[in-house]
DNA sequence: TACACATCTGAATACTTGTTCATATGTTCA
DNA sequence: TGAACATATGAACAAGTATTCAGATGTGTA
């Protein structure tokens, strides 16, 4: 509490709170601080470059790890890396046939995710 | 090109391609590079929980700086940095009133791939 | 069992990023 | 004009992250 009010003073408006009835209302309707948080840890997984090209190889197609590893250009363990955060989102899945594992996609969500964020960048362009 | 093999040679296949029909199937079917980093760059945006909540402020009302910086208990230059990769990413507008600048939601699009990403989170708990 | 091979994992490193502090900008009002 | 105030911005720092390297795990086969 005293630790909040003490930062609060750091800010431009630390007298007048402007509009003090529109801060209790916007408050009240938030979510919950935690699903804010486990939203914002979902979208993370999205904001890197290999990972969206990963699904969106899956989205084609099942592929092994040393293919994925082929078609980024990159090493089997940056992939490997990479699938295991996938994996713990619940993005994919895999099976495993003798030594080579497949990667799959597991979610319905993501391609309308995509297709929804690929429509606001080319409408704001 | 050079760099690329040598790279290739430190992964587990570097001997042979287990399904290079699957990879250049796929490799034709992806998106243009540049494509698949702004999008990234997009979904990066949502991968802070401040940015998340500032976002789910506005979908309530439309808000000052300052009041949204008593809201997230932070300091109003931090909210403003925020606000600054919003309105880049062209997620918020603002308009301005005297010293006041309110800011509110620029994209319709942002409320349903919250909701969305939302469902995949509670769908995988 | 021993070897080959696909994948996984931990440590190290280079890079990115969110916040704070100090200060600048721009607006209102006396 | 000058003081007060809301917001914006640059630099610095701490925390997080993607990749690589080296080596471990697990599976198939001779």
């Amino acid at each position: 509490m005293a630790e909040q009010e003490q930062r609060l003073e750091n800010t431009c408006c630390d007298v007048t709170i402007i509009h003090e009835d529109v801060i209790e209302r916007v408050r009240s309707g938030m979510p919950a601080e935690e699903e804010l948080f486990d939203l914002a840890e979902f979208f993370k997984v999205f904001g890197d470059t290999t990972r969206i090209r990963i699904l969106y190889a899956l989205f084609q197609s099942e592929m092994c790890v040393c293919d994925l590893a082929h078609l980024m250009g990159l090493t089997q363990s940056a992939i490997s890396h990479q699938l295991r955060v996938l994996k713990q989102a619940k993005l994919v899945q895999f099976r495993r046939e003798g030594r080579v594992v497949y990667y799959s996609l597991a979610d319905d969500h993501v391609k309308s995710i995509f297709d929804q964020g690929y429509q606001h960048i080319q409408e704001r362009n």
